[in-house]
DNA sequence: CCCCTTGCTTCGATTTTCGAACCACTATGC
DNA sequence: GCATAGTGGTTCGAAAATCGAAGCAAGGGG
């Protein structure tokens, strides 16, 4: 890969931090471009390689594969025969990240007034 | 400003979806460097420009700008006399991005075995 | 064999981020 | 008045991340 800087760990030091505390190390992953996107595509339903290009439009092909394999590592995914699936782990992000959507259909409502 | 892609709003074709829906364009919004960091050191306490960049080791002042700008114009904090502070509803994505601290910590404990 | 799909990799072009230097302004001290 | 230090930024060339079209190797029909 390297294709830029490692993976984050949670208790070792990222961008921005070099306390190691957890929640640095989410915010460096999942900071990065189309990260949460996969995560969130892949919620939706496990896909391989060239749907999950598809369904986010532009995403480059080589950022993907960079994403996916940081995805990996971190354990949030795995490649199954069916293509890529989140792990418990991962599923536990999504659903701490539910919240979000949420938020982001108030956030519309208060663009709106 | 015009250091890169525009600010996402709720409604608009934003990067990988040209549709609209909320949740896309929170994800643009936050998957860009040093966002998530900047509102979740602001929930900790409103700082200033100076402060803020002391506080997220090596961001880089032309970004940090840039973020605030982008923050600002989303609606979700504002500059005061006592500094940059969250708005309400900077409060509410704060709060919706609180279970994603305590899932930092379960994917930390899950990496350590 | 040909054609289509798959999961990727390669690599030059483009965009984003970096970071030190700098500007304008407001104290505070002497 | 004059220096010093703090503030909120901007500028701009260098470095890093991202893009995206092309290509590769493997597999499955027809």
């Amino acid at each position: 890969m390297d294709t830029g800087a490692a993976t984050p760990r949670p208790g070792a030091p990222v961008r921005g931090s070099a306390s190691g505390r957890p929640i640095m190390a989410a915010l460096d992953l999942l900071g990065r471009r189309w990260t949460m996107r996969i995560v969130w595509e892949l919620s939706q339903a496990p896909a391989g390689f060239r749907e999950l290009q598809r369904r986010c439009e532009r995403m480059s092909s080589s950022v993907l594969s960079t994403r996916l394999e940081e995805l990996a590592q971190a354990r949030l995914l795995t490649l199954r025969d069916d293509g890529y699936r989140l792990t418990p782990l991962g599923q536990e992000l999504v659903d701490a990240l539910r919240p979000l959507g949420d938020w982001s259909r108030r956030w519309a409502d208060a663009a709106d007034a």
